[in-house]
RNA sequence: GGGCGCGUAGCUCAGCGGGAGAGCACUGUGUUGACAUCGCAGGGGUCGCUGGUUCAAUCCCAGCCGCGCCCA
């Protein structure tokens, strides 16, 4: 017998244990059966699940399962990625915790082993969360992008995009963290809004005595590498200056003025300082005036030695502060403005980056993008919802070189090496390099491997097909390559969608996917985006502890509209718990009751109307609930399994069945328990994709001997389409007796009858159908509604309240205890109601357009309910009359 | 400035050309042995504003107001 209450704790680690050891999560056991493939976006290695993975993950699961039980051959491909920096810094700050020797004193191959050795005691917790939440990845293929084998396709791929001229070394500008002292890609670098201020100061002209010109800056220090100053064209304010010379205060430097139209007449004098090599628009500007690039800034921020020496040494925001005084002094200083900006920062720094000029290695993206452009306007990978569609194009089309170097210790060495003359040998291994430099130079030399490793986005990129075994050829890779359907946050399409798509096509000369499906963002219940520092962020793995994993699972389907963003409060989980005790509930009805699986049952041979009525419901909740996964409806197919589950299969039929069971009509009692078993059954298949837990559980139960030996609900398959077909005399007939006792209920409580009082019914003017289905059905409307006794008539008693349904009257005598005027009042209720109706379809039926226009369906089906409310209204404005006469 | 999106019941949101919906909250009520993590009943909306298209607009189009997010 179950339990009151369904308890998690007590039965997710038991079934997920023995799904995994059942092997159930791998595929290959259906050699016959059509691949579908998902490969999950890897977390960091250093990640803790949060709310956007549990969404995240969750929704891939419903899918895999979903597709199983459709008797797919799923692989669901898990891992992690190695998160360069972050990792780096997690182990960095675990050093300085336990007073060890830091990274620099310790040496790159040291450290190197020591984030090793931190990844095998505590990286990849996520895994095991993942566990906890149900996923049902294939964990005896689970991948690290620092594996041997994808580390391999990570130097093939730099190998050989270098050898087609796609990987390239250049000196540019990049963003430069100096916390972490690297490069960092453009979208690693947040804009935050914060105040600052603007100064202007005063370049005085060569050989112009008293003449200046001002210009503005928000970074003064910079000037210190200024080579040059720019004004517009067509400026005539200064036309007569272009081509003469500025002295750059505090550094002397003679620096020349130049027409660019970068320079914008409308902002500040007209005028602009010029730093090629510290911003990235005046480095446009340099390289078209051939200005000279002069880097102030070592690679932590400090001024180097380029500038004075009395700036030398001194940190970025230090020599501000000097600057601005000293040109204060030396009356310089032409004003300051404070104002709001957005100023550039590092996403894991956390401090303001710099534009710096380095020697760093770059991806062509612009001639990688053009088959991944291509697949999506060709309609071979969708988007979605399709919207983000146009975010992709826009990323693509305006796509810059991918800056790909980090200067790193953690992550995939980058495969060239270097030759005594600075050549660069680029190869899959040290050998090979040294091979090429011999043939080179003619005799064997010593060569020196590049020191930096590469972004970690670049082997994530060749996820879809590196974690499959290219560059072999492996059965998995030919099996599961395209892989069916990524499922994403939108905040790393550009990351990682695009870049997976570009690799794809280029080395797989296929996509990695035919359907990205992209999910929103979770936030708090006000709708801020959960953070650690706003300390709103809601864990997943406490609503697991608290409502079970199914619940939160089933919360967030439930929310994963597409297209807006989930605002999560624990409200929400807590009632997606009731709905599964709900279902728990409702088995243990079915048990109680004997409700046991009948395999000589045949849902097409059902002969009681109500049984054909809920076999029908069923059916079209399948429908409902295929339809809307097969189209990533995910909230919709929540939704069509709690009505049915708890709006039409608890509060009706059980209900319905609950006099059956007690009834003396033997067969017709056992019809109603091999319905229920059946219904029960298959709702679980249904609900199974989503909460893969109980539905689990409870399947064992009814399957009997607590699941021992039964075939286990994972492995069952996907409800057939017609296997319960809708019967619509069925629905026509239990139909009527749902509105019927639904109207009764509400007229006893409207008029306050007594819950537990029993009432008599009387029917006016009631059709042969109708009776038909009322002497039928008396028993079950007798306990639902409270009846006992059902009279026809020609008249309705005196002192009855009054209800109209379809042709008929129904009347409740009330005799002694009816209140008149509140029957009254709640008659012409009713009656101002339809009259509200009648009027907007007389008004419609009344348009010669609308009858000249509309098609005819929409006109008949007008006409027919003006006929429909004009009689419910008669009957009730008769029954009102009565009411007067009486009283 | 460019792009995307949102404004529907107190709250969170579905719906998106022909009768305004759900969940939660709220009110009343209920110990009818599946479930009080529940049942039954009820109140509550000029579907942001203004125009346009249409026989018909919450739904399509334009403008406006308010609010997000992304990119410059």
């Amino acid at each position: 017998m179950l339990d009151k209450t369904y308890a998690p704790e007590a039965v997710e680690d038991k079934h997920y244990r023995q799904w995994e050891e059942a092997g159930f999560f791998k595929p290959g056991g259906r050699p016959d059966a059509k691949p579908f493939t998902i490969v999950i976006p890897p977390p960091n290695v250093t990640g803790s699940l949060h709310m956007g993975h549990a969404l995240n993950n969750t929704l891939q699961d419903v899918l895999c399962r979903y597709k199983r039980m459709q008797g797919f051959d799923v692989l669901w491909q898990p891992g992690t990625d190695h998160a360069g920096i972050a990792t780096q810094m997690v182990v960095e700050r675990k050093l300085a915790a336990e007073g060890s020797e830091g990274r620099r004193e310790m040496g790159r191959e040291r450290f190197v082993e020591k984030v090793w050795e931190w990844k095998a005691e505590s990286g990849g917790v996520i895994l095991n969360q993942l566990r906890r939440l149900g996923a049902s990845c294939d964990w005896s293929r689970e991948r690290f992008t620092m594996d041997e084998g994808l580390s391999h396709a990570v130097r093939k791929v730099f190998v050989e995009l270098h050898a087609q001229g796609l990987i390239y070394k250049d000196k540019r500008l990049v963003n430069w963290d100096p916390a972490f002292e690297t490069a960092i890609s453009d979208l690693e670098v947040q804009q935050v809004e914060q105040d600052g201020k603007m100064w202007s100061i005063r370049y005085p002209v060569e050989g112009e005595e008293g003449v200046f010109l001002t210009v503005a800056t928000t970074r003064p220090e910079t000037m210190l590498g200024d080579t040059g100053v720019a004004v517009h064209p067509e400026d005539e304010r200064y036309a007569h200056l272009v081509g003469k010379h500025c002295i750059l205060p505090l550094v002397g430097r003679r620096i020349p003025i130049v027409a660019d139209a970068y320079a914008d007449p409308e902002q500040g004098t007209g005028a602009v300082k010029m730093t090629p090599a510290h911003d990235f628009n005046d480095f446009e500007v340099g390289r078209r005036h051939d200005l000279e690039m002069i880097n102030i800034l070592t690679v932590d921020a400090k001024i180097n030695e380029n500038a004075p020496e009395t700036y030398r040494g001194l940190d970025r925001f230090e020599a501000r502060k000097r600057v601005l005084a000293d040109l204060e002094a030396e009356g310089f200083l032409a004003g300051e403005e404070a104002i709001r900006h957005s100023v550039p920062y590092g996403d894991r720094g956390g401090v303001p980056i710099e534009p710096y000029l380095t020697d760093q290695w770059y991806v062509n993206a612009g001639e990688l993008a053009k088959a991944a452009i291509a697949s999506v306007e060709e309609g071979r990978t969708k988007f979605v919802p399709e919207n983000w569609t146009r975010t992709y194009y826009d990323w693509m089309y305006n796509i810059q070189p991918w800056c790909i170097s980090r200067q790193l210790w953690w992550g995939h060495r980058i495969p060239a090496w270097c030759g005594p003359d600075g050549k660069t040998f680029v190869a899959m291994t040290e050998a090979e390099a040294q091979a090429a430099a011999a043939a080179h130079y003619g005799e064997a030399v010593d060569l020196t491997q590049d020191e930096d490793v590469l972004d970690t986005w670049f082997s994530s990129a060749l996820w879809p097909f590196s974690t499959l075994g290219w560059p072999q050829q492996t059965p998995e890779l030919a099996r599961h390559y395209p892989t069916d359907v990524l499922v994403t946050g939108f905040d790393i399409i550009f990351f990682w969608v695009a870049r997976m798509m570009m690799m794809g096509d280029h080395f797989m000369e296929e996509e990695p996917f035919h359907t990205v499906y992209v999910h929103a963002l979770v936030r708090d219940e006000k709708g801020q985006k959960m953070s650690k520092s706003k300390g709103n962020v809601i864990d997943p793995l406490d609503l697991m502890d608290k409502f079970g994993a199914d619940s939160l699972r089933f919360t967030l389907t439930a929310l994963a509209a597409a297209g807006r963003d989930i605002k999560l409060s624990e409200e929400r989980v807590e009632g997606y718990r009731n709905f599964m005790t709900k279902l728990w509930n409702a088995a243990r009805f079915c048990e109680m009751n004997d409700c046991r699986l009948d395999p000589s049952f045949d849902p097409r041979r059902a002969s009681q109307t109500l049984n054909r009525w809920i076999l029908g419901e069923l059916g079209r909740t399948r429908e409902a609930v295929t339809a809307a996964l097969e189209s990533y409806r995910f909230n919709d197919a929540a939704g069509a399994v709690y009505q049915f589950v708890w709006r039409t299969f608890c509060d009706w039929y059980l209900e319905f069945a609950k006099p059956l069971f007690a009834g003396d009509d033997a067969d017709a009692a056992a019809e109603a328990r091999a319905t229920a078993a059946f219904v029960l059954e298959r709702t679980l298949r249904l609900m199974h994709p989503v909460a893969p837990f109980i539905t689990a559980e409870l399947w064992d139960h009814l399957k009997g001997a607590d699941g021992a030996g039964a075939d286990p609900l994972m492995r069952a398959r996907w409800p057939e389409a017609d296997e319960a077909p809708v019967d619509a005399a069925a629905d026509r007939e239990i139909g009527w007796v749902v509105r019927l006792i639904s109207a009764v209920r509400s007229v006893r409580a409207e008029m306050n009858v007594p819950p537990g009082a029993k009432v008599q019914l009387v029917a006016v003017g009631m059709g042969e159908e109708a009776k038909g289905w009322l002497a039928r059905h008396d028993a079950l409307i007798g306990r639902l509604a409270r009846i006992e006794g059902v009279d026809h008539a020609d008249e309705p008693p005196k002192g009855s309240a009054q209800l109209v349904l379809d042709e008929a009257t129904l009347a409740i005598p009330l005799a002694d205890v009816i209140d008149l005027a509140a029957e009254r009042k709640r008659l012409e209720k009713e009656i101002a109601k339809l009259d509200g109706e009648i009027a907007k379809i007389e008004k419609k039926l009344g348009n010669e357009s609308f009858l000249a226009k509309a098609p005819e369906a929409v006109v008949a089906e007008n006409r027919e309910r003006l006929a429909d409310e004009q009689a419910q209204r008669a009957k009730l404005a008769q029954a009102l009359e009565r009411l007067a006469r009486a009283g």
